[in-house]
DNA sequence: TGGAACCATTTTGAATGCAAAAATGATCTA
DNA sequence: TAGATCATTTTTGCATTCAAAATGGTTCCA
């Protein structure tokens, strides 16, 4: 197996959830299930370490990393400045293709939402963020962005969406795609910062906490 | 030796120069240096891989990444939102104390300027710097950041300084601080943005290429 | 009975060993 | 002599091993 793989593969066990946040990361049983031996395993853990989804603590193993406010807080500033970033490329860089992919998502979220179909709404608003990130053609702000949002699903993950915040967060794609479609970099760099800001509000309003 | 001490004392050998872009990375050298064996050494390489500066190629080793015209691009453009991002956070929460600092850094970059002593000036910008970003209070923020830094000061250090860019980069620089004293949170991203964009555009004309 | 001390077990972090892949270079052929 | 082919050496990636540290449990004593 490739040692990309075996970051990725640990990465996902770790956003979707199945190692919850402050858990110990049971090296032995991963290695098993990985089939591969320590080595890999713990080379694919410093590397998760740096990207701060793992803590490790000297001479007593690795631990899934908790999630404080004050570390949601700074997620979603970063974030926030990376999004508007790459909206305000994306907009001169955007080809139409792309934009017919975006518009599409969006009809499809818009059908999610109507059916209150929460799921496959966030399925769409991630791979729509994605996109756009992936228009402004750039490998490092999407990999930074690739590395925080993954931080930031699991806090996501557990948080409720009160209904006026999701008719909320839809006008304001709404806005998000015609900012795209006009080529209104500054425009769109100003939605999303808003929208991501109320995505904050909206996380941490939830109570959240894992522990500090 | 701590895992953190092999990655800084591997990531200073790679920016500080020692081993030249694009060169192959001595892993059995370095080891005796370090006075470490292979394993910790090749963990310290994965997560300087993750973070760009060494690139895996399968079975063939280690090397020195080389930065490519893109590359600049891309590292300045995701510079210029961090530090503008920097900026705006640090307006309203940097000290006295940390103004203070930053006023009297500016105040010996400036003597360096009078003294055309270069290497002493690019010492104080990159305090300058560093210390707006530290006064934004987000560790998130401030590990991309150093990320980043770490990758484009190769690339600034070989390239020479005109002697009006230099007084311009002066000239920005109080008004940097300016804002910073007037709080002017986006003024301050403005100016952080120009400034950036012209250094990228100094890097650039100064015919940088490593090789794509 | 409560707690401290001690020992066995487990786990961690790093060195070493081993098999596979790549680089090197020596030989042979046209 | 140039190029190709194959054996040798080196390097890489991973598994295993080993020492040190932490954990857990038991015993012993106040």
């Amino acid at each position: 197996m490739m040692h990309d793989e075996v970051v990725s593969r640990l990465r996902h066990v770790l956003t979707e959830g199945e190692i919850p946040p402050g858990a110990r990361i049971p090296e032995r049983e991963l290695c098993a299930s990985f089939a591969i031996s320590r080595t890999p395993l713990r080379e694919a853990l410093k590397v998760l370490a740096a990207e701060g989804l793992v803590v490790l603590l000297p001479n007593r193993g690795s631990r899934a990393a908790k999630l404080t406010r004050k570390d949601v807080k700074e997620l979603f500033e970063v974030c926030e400045a990376l999004e508007a970033a790459a909206g305000e490329l994306a907009c001169p860089r955007i080809s139409d293709a792309q934009l017919r992919e975006i518009a599409e998502l969006q009809a499809s979220m818009v059908e999610h939402y109507r059916a209150q179909d929460l799921l496959s709404y966030y399925r769409c608003n991630r791979l729509i963020h994605e996109a756009i990130v992936r228009a402004a053609d750039n490998a490092v702000l999407a990999g930074f962005y690739e590395s925080i949002a993954a931080r930031i699903r699991r806090a996501r993950f557990i948080t409720p969406m009160s209904p006026e915040h999701w008719t909320l967060a839809i006008q304001e794609h709404e806005g998000i795609l015609n900012a795209l479609q006009r080529r209104d970099a500054g425009g769109l760099a100003h939605i999303l910062r808003n929208h991501l800001r109320r995505k904050r509000e909206e996380v941490v309003r939830a109570g959240f906490a894992e522990g500090e």
